[in-house]
DNA sequence: TAGATTGTTAATCGATTAACAATC
DNA sequence: TAGATTGTTAATCGATTAACAATC
């Protein structure tokens, strides 16, 4: 009996990896993996595998392990892969081009109907089958298509304006690649961040501090 | 007294989002902030920036606060974002060129000095002024040139291949765009991963849980 | 049955929060 | 001095790991 209520969200970040690995083991005709094994090839320990599959309901079989396509489907369902979310793209740059491809991958269950930007010059091109409109137009279209989603692949500076007229029009959840901080303005919705700017200043202290560790 | 050794990965990951909210507060001209109030602003607790704060040496003053400018300095210092990273983008798509704007940004410690493809098409084009060379170069631009830094936007099928390479070659760490794990097969080596397609399936499963909460 | 491996509880570890003495 | 706010320790909370009985 699967209790979502009972997955902390570790748990939770964690899912998708083990999604995309299982993946991989089934494209790869693996059908059978103890925690163990897959704990070795994961890098994770064997005893937190076990318990993070415990979260959504027993699944292994003593003496066994796991049936390999049955887990994968069983992670897939509680990532809801097959549910169709209606969502918009703002910002049709590098970025917003690159983050369609993902939105439009396999296992996505994100459905994109509509891609605005406020650069004229972008207006009326096509991005895979789905032309750009002008922002101007992005309230009438919420209100006639209701889109859950949105993806602000804008700067921060055009975010404040933006997220309270999409919360205002009913939009839900946001995967947000602004440093704008979406949480804080609206807690009633839900975020994702990708925050760039942070992970590359992390990994610029991780560099340096493996200098210093050589250095000593 | 800075002790990098006693400061906790959970710390590090905060800092980037401390020093840009300190940047903002510096380019308003506050001057000076309690814990207190540094904590409404950011939804933390006061207790955790006061303990984040000391883990790299005493800097507020009792009654007083903390002194923006300097704490600004400061997490600067410790992030070194003024050391300069030699640094080569591999994969010039439009995940690539999106990342390249975030790699010059203001604050960035990362200098590109090379961008490379396997496509043909893309090669002699150039990408804020740096060349897009094939592939087949990298090689002997890296024997040349000796990065530390690699950032890879290119498919995961080619990592193997590429990372094998670097590594190799000298390269010291990675800001993968990819699925593929580069920790789990170069353990020596330091990776920031970017990992769109978990984060995605992460705002599905959020996405969906809410629907169901409504639904209850 | 014997061996393997899970499910699940208890122990450990680490991170966050609370509290308050120190002190500006 | 009195008020404010830090620095720092102790308490709490939650997540990971270890252990082992259950059982395939």
């Amino acid at each position: 009996m699967t209790n979502k209520d009972n997955i902390s969200l570790s748990v939770i970040k964690r899912l998708p990896r083990y999604y995309r690995f299982l993946q991989s083991l089934k494209e790869n005709g693996i059908v059978r993996i103890s925690s163990k094994e897959l704990a070795n090839r994961m890098g994770l320990t064997a005893s937190q595998i076990r318990h993070d599959f415990n979260c959504f309901g027993g699944f292994g079989q003593q003496g066994y392990g796991y049936n390999v396509p049955e887990l994968y489907d069983k992670i897939g369902e509680i990532l809801c892969v097959d549910k169709e979310i209606k969502t918009i793209l703002v910002g049709a740059g590098n970025l917003g081009k690159a983050v369609t491809n993902k939105i439009f991958s396999k296992n996505s269950s994100f459905k994109l109907i509509g891609i605005f930007d406020k650069n004229e010059a972008f207006c009326g091109n096509m991005i895979k089958g789905i032309p750009v409109r002008n922002i101007d137009y992005i309230e009438n279209f919420c209100i006639d298509n209701h889109p859950t989603c949105a993806v602000t692949c804008i700067p921060s500076n055009d975010m404040r304006e933006l997220t309270d007229l999409l919360v205002k029009l009913g939009v839900k959840s946001f995967w947000n690649f602004s440093n704008y901080d979406i949480a804080m303005a609206h807690p009633e919705v839900l975020v994702e961040n990708v925050h760039l700017t942070d992970s590359l200043l992390t990994l610029g202290y991780l560099t340096n501090a493996s200098f210093d560790e050589e250095a000593e």
